[in-house]
This record gives C-alpha cells, sequence and structure tokens, in this order.
DNA sequence: CGCAGTATTGAAATTTCTCAAGCCGAGTGG
DNA sequence: CCACTCGGCTTGAGAAATTTCAATACTGCG
C-alpha cells in the first residue's frame, strides 16, 4: 500500500487514498499542487505561536513537534509528526498560529501554498473530506493524550506514548522489526509527557528491567508488544487506521 | 450577531456563519435538514465508546462532556459543549466512537442524520469549510488542555479551564453578567483536569480567597476578570472567535 | 582528547493523593 | 413542619508519589 516513493506527491495521494477514495481527477489534482521543499535543523521552529504562515507543511522526513509556549517559558510539547503527516492543515482555516511547530531531529518539509490548496479543496470534496479526516485523527490523538496525561502512572504513560508513536512508524513503513526511531530526550519526553525528565528516566529504567522496550540513542525498541500493550491499556482504535468510514458510496461526482 | 433563537435551524446558520461565509444557497441547504431532538438527563450517556453511530450531534442547550474510560473503569473528560456545539462531526468520518458522550446536566440535542449532513457537504464547499473549521477549533482546545494539564498547577489549571469555560459562554450569550453555568461536580472537575477532587477543592478555595471567582451550585462566578487571566495565563486567541481566516474571496460559486 | 549535552542515580523537599470524618443543602416522607 | 437521607462539599492528617537538587557517568562530535 505505502510504496517506497521518494516524491512528495506519491506520498501525498497515498495518504489521502488511505483515508478517502479518491477520483482520478483528485488524484490529478493533487499532483498538480505545487511545492517547495526545505529542510531544517533539530531544533529549529518551522513556525511559530502568533505566525500567520501561507504554507501548508508535509513531512517528508525527519519528525517534527507540535508545541505550547508558557508565559513562564516552559515548553509543553502536544504531538509529533513524521513522513505523511500533515500537521498544519489547520492553518488553511484557522490563521493565527495558537502553537508552534519545530524540527525535532533533521526534518525535510515540503510547503503547499494555502491559496493553491483552498482552491482545490473547493472543487474536490473528495479531497476535502480526506483531508478533514486527517485533521479528525489528529483531534483523536490529542484526545488520548489528555487521558494518557492525565489518567496514568508515568510508566503507563511512557509505555502508551510508545506504542503510539510504534504504531504511527508501522503505518507508514517506517519499523525495522522491533525497532522506530523515537528521536526524542527525556526531557522532551517529558514536556511531552507532563512529568519531570527524571521521573521519565525512572519510567524508562522499569519499562527496561521489565522487558517492555528500550530507548535509547532516539531509537525505540519494542521488546514485548503484547505485555507493553497491556501493561499500557493502548488500544488503537483511536488511531482510526482502518478507512472505518466507507464513503465510495458517495455521489462525488454528481455536480452541476 | 448571535440573536436570541430558539429554533435549531437558526442557531445552526448563525453557528456556521461564524466560521465561514455562507452563501444563500448554504443557509438553504442548512435549513433544508432534517433533525430530531432528543433529551437526557444528567449523566446519561448520549453515544459510547465503540458505537457507529448514524447521526451527528448539535447541543440545543444544557451541557454534554466527552469522556474515555479506562480499562480500570477509571474516567477522564476531555471537554465539554453548550448550545450550539456539534461535538460529533467527527463521527461524519471516523465509523467507530473512540470516546463517548453524555449529559453533564438536563439537555437537549438534535441529531442530524449522516448520510443527508455529507451529501449536503459534498455539493457545498462553503459549508464543508465552515464545520471543518469548526472541527479544527475543537483540535485546539484539546491542544489547550493538554498544556493546561501538563504544565500548569492545580489552581492555575483550574483557573484556565474556567476562563475558557466563561469566554465560549459569552460567546453564545450564555453569560448573565458575570456569571455563566458550569454545571459540574468538583469530582468531574478534577477528572476533567487530572486532579483529585481533594485537590479541585483546595484550588477552589484558593481562587475563591484571592477573589478570582466562584464556583457553587453549577454556577461559576468571574469575580476579577482581567486578574484571574493573569493568574492562569489565559490567552483566548487559541479559541479562534474572531473569524480571522477570511474564505470570502474563495469563488465557491465556480462549478461546471 | 575534551567539551557539551544527555543520562543516571540518590536523597531531600514538596506536592498531591488517600483516607477519614464532619458538614451542608436539597429533596423526601412521615 | 421536621427528621432523615443522599450526594456533594470541606477540612485535616498521614501516606505516597513526584519534583527538585546535586553529583557523577556516559556519548558523540569537533
Amino acid at each position: 500500500m505505502a510504496k517506497q516513493s521518494s516524491s512528495v506527491h506519491d506520498l501525498l495521494i497515498n495518504k489521502a487514498s488511505q483515508h478517502g477514495t479518491l477520483l482520478q481527477a483528485d488524484k490529478a489534482a493533487l499532483l498538480s499542487l505545487p511545492f517547495v521543499v526545505r529542510r531544517f535543523r533539530p531544533g529549529q521552529d518551522i513556525v511559530r505561536q502568533g505566525d500567520e504562515p501561507d504554507a501548508a507543511i508535509f513531512v517528508q522526513s525527519g519528525m517534527i513537534a507540535r508545541y505550547h509556549t508558557l508565559s513562564s517559558g516552559e515548553r509543553q510539547y502536544i504531538s509529533m509528526h513524521i513522513k505523511g503527516d500533515m500537521p498544519d492543515v489547520q492553518s488553511l482555516f484557522l490563521k493565527v498560529m495558537d502553537h508552534s511547530l519545530c524540527a525535532v531531529d533533521d526534518a525535510s518539509i515540503a510547503l503547499f501554498r494555502h491559496d493553491v490548496v483552498r482552491r482545490v479543496l473547493v472543487d474536490r470534496p473528495g479531497l476535502s473530506f480526506a483531508f478533514w479526516r486527517l485533521t479528525l485523527i489528529d483531534a483523536a490523538i490529542f484526545r488520548q493524550a489528555i487521558t494518557n496525561n492525565g489518567s496514568r502512572a508515568p510508566a503507563e504513560r511512557l509505555a502508551h506514548f510508545c506504542c503510539e508513536r510504534y504504531t504511527l512508524a508501522c503505518e507508514m513503513n517506517l519499523a525495522e522489526g522491533n525497532v522506530c526511531d523515537l528521536p526524542l530526550t527525556q526531557t522532551q519526553l517529558g514536556q511531552a509527557l507532563g512529568l519531570s525528565h527524571i521521573s521519565v528516566n525512572r519510567a524508562l529504567r522499569k519499562l527496561r528491567r521489565e522487558r517492555l522496550l528500550d530507548l535509547r540513542s532516539g531509537k525505540l525498541e519494542v521488546i514485548d508488544h503484547s505485555a507493553l500493550v497491556r501493561f499500557a491499556d493502548f488500544d488503537p482504535s483511536y488511531l482510526h487506521q482502518s478507512k472505518d468510514s466507507d464513503l465510495s458510496h458517495m455521489a462525488f461526482r454528481k455536480r452541476r
């Protein structure tokens, strides 16, 4: 399904196809979208809270993160994004950024101008629905983060986060065996999970000792997947990976 | 702008108009949507995690809440919704519910069948964009909840939550002076904010003593708004209340 | 080789939670 | 009209968890 293609357009079409039923004209419209590629260094900001970007971001490689900055200067990471994600579709409709985006490691981003994308979406409901669905899945992931950070003890919380990251990496064929990239420092994990970096370290030690997972040098190794899922109380259905809403019956062709 | 109208259709049109530029045909399409009204008692579930609803929910009155149920049975509230909210647009595109919805107090809900709504959205990009925008604001609120629950001390956290609820109530003309409904018990507040009900009580005591707000018998009174906002580090821009993305230039009319 | 950033660990300080008990107020039934 | 009950609120005190502080290792890169 997600074949190894270096082309941004192919990636985009694959991603949209996973979340809607695309007509040939939809795919052609995507292929017609111009973009520019930019590279970012670890920690570098891509857009900042308060900005009014005029382009949508598509991740080609690497990991990027959303985060909030509190008035105290403290940082809270909101979500992580990898190849194939469009973490900034919202800026198509919400002019002012309410959060920032930064590169976590070396990342390559394709930028699609908002006006061009909007023009395509007006005429192509099939594409609108596919991208809309992607933003809804994003929202489902936010909801899980609320629950995870609010209701689970440190080790369970970290385990749940790792389950999610591993599952999403697998979906994009980015895992090699039971290992995938997770280039976050323990401090950053703490800022994502609402824990001190010390607690992250101790949670991690526990997960290692119980032989559930290992996480070092930016690589996550899932040692015992089923035990890990059980420990973390991880139910992947919120990721809505199966195209569970079959919209193919919809009369996309019917226009006047 | 939001005039006192008892009609669900008027409410719906007002809401959509606040988030997009609607053509006459868009409004007519909304008016043509059939719905049924249902009433719910406090605590009653509207849809449950795992359900596959065939209708979207529009809140006519009262407060309803999203929540997750953990395998331990513990409950985590995700978000609250009042008159004019459509907390379940996502089920148009994500078949299986990843969370539940329940009534917090007595609530009246209008139900719009998915197939009918989808049919309208296919032909009316202006409506799609308006509702899409609403789901994106929902997502922005989730992001704030992650940050609020992850980064703020109990009193600040509760204060921020109250700021948000009060601001949203004002937006819908549901506040009388500096008072609005907030019919949550301290236990429920704890389940929303990731705190024990004891901590909620102590946070509340602090906010009362400092004369920032009062909250009792389901009513929130904002005593010193500017001091409260400062204390909570509340910046309402994430609510995107001003229609900050002006899409009116878009060629909605251009169809073939 | 050495530096800077990251990881690890212990121990003290603090926060938050749990447990337990009493209070208050609305609704009920004698 | 009053006693009763139930759920929610309030408070204190001890227990438990988490954070902070501090010091030491480790690692990759120039």
